[in-house]
DNA sequence: AAGGCGTGGAG
DNA sequence: TCTCCAAGCCT
């Protein structure tokens, strides 16, 4: 069976800034470990259409893992703006860090050792190994999870069916080329074992697949719902100085948007928050922005103002040295309001 | 051991 | 507009 897929995937398999050409891996040529675990945590609950650029930008920046551990964490911060879920950033550095200071720059080639690192957890460890270091480690992510439940015609819901799918998954690996097989079974499931509109005609398994003889395909893997999500408010208040520096806050290293860059301003909770300015001025309020977040909705209402001097000590950012590209999009969505704004234009001459 | 943790695209 | 969901991890 596994053949089957190993066929498909090497006249099918996608161009991928972290795969070796067809041609060099046929030659033997392995994936460098740096780049697979750098796109396996980039990847983490995130598209490949999102992840290109990223990796793109990280990896001719930082090379390599050493001179990644040696990155400050506000740049390393900065350059990841946007693809969201900020703890992976967070723990890239600190994995980073120790595989070059206790590891000699160069990544454990086991599951287990990998296990141990930040960020890695059994998905990701499964991964670098098979696909790094060729080893037959059982990969369960999404895509194999659907497979899996398809082929078997699994009807138990997730999260409570993972361990049988696990278990089916770990059976369907070969000894050969798991690293290949890895990666065929994740394509299949990002291309056609899709979760809306699976393309079973052409898929390289519908032989086997009980999920398509029961005409179930498109109804597996289910799933338990999911909560609703509840409206959470808060201001943000954008100060801008006589030379055009942003008042701006580092937020604090845990929870949301940790360690990145933000407008300083309000809790955010379901009962409108009072509205506190950093400093007493006139601000004029922009308008609301809407984002949504993993488990809530939040409308962020926007003030701005522009003073001759500055009221308050802090993080002001001068003009030379703000980019929006490194705000996570929320934030980026608050400057975007203000960017245009009349109340941040300079104020006038006096006497004119 | 459920819930926290981003974002953008698809339908 | 709204829901789902994408190569999960951490606590």
């Amino acid at each position: 069976m596994s053949d089957r897929l190993l066929d498909w995937y090497d006249r099918h398999a996608r161009v991928l800034p972290w795969r070796v050409s067809p041609e060099a891996r046929q030659a033997g040529v392995r994936p460098d470990p740096y780049r697979v675990w750098l796109s396996e945590i980039m990847l983490q609950q995130t598209t490949v259409a999102a992840v290109k650029s990223y990796f793109l930008r990280f990896t001719e920046r930082w090379p390599t893992v050493s001179d990644l551990a040696a990155a400050a964490d506000e740049d390393v911060m900065a350059e990841w703006a946007g693809l969201g879920y900020y703890a992976r950033a967070r723990n890239l550095l600190k994995c980073a860090r120790v595989v070059a200071t206790e590891h000699g720059g160069a990544f454990p080639d086991t599951r287990e050792a990998l296990l141990t690192l930040p960020g890695i957890g059994p998905y990701t460890a499964a991964a670098v190994a098979s696909i790094a270091f060729d080893r037959p480690e059982t990969v369960l992510d999404g895509n194999v999870e659907r497979v899996m439940a398809r082929m078997y015609a699994v009807e138990d819901p997730l999260p409570g069916s993972k361990p049988q799918l696990h278990e089916l998954a770990g059976q369907s690996t070969p000894a050969e080329r798991p690293g290949d097989y890895a990666q065929a079974v994740m394509d299949l499931g990002a291309t056609i074992c899709t979760p809306r509109n699976p393309a079973c005609g052409i898929c390289p398994w519908m032989g086997g697949c009980r999920a398509r003889d029961l005409g179930i395909a498109s109804d597996l893997p289910r799933k338990t719902r999911k909560k609703p999500k509840p409206v959470r408010h808060g201001h943000v208040w954008i100060a801008r100085d006589r030379d055009g520096a942003w008042l701006m806050e580092r937020r604090p290293a845990k929870g949301l948007l940790g360690g990145m860059l933000g407008w300083p301003g309000t809790d955010w909770s379901e009962d409108a928050p009072e509205a506190q300015p950093p400093f007493p001025a006139t601000w004029q309020e922009l308008g609301e922005v809407r984002h949504t977040f993993t488990h809530f909705h939040l409308r962020l209402t926007v003030h701005a103002t522009r003073v001759a001097a500055r009221p308050v000590d802090g993080l002001w950012i001068g003009p030379e040295a703000f980019s929006p590209n490194d705000l996570p999009t929320l934030m980026r969505k608050a400057h975007a309001l203000a960017a245009g704004a009349e109340a941040l234009e300079p104020a006038p001459a006096p006497g004119v």
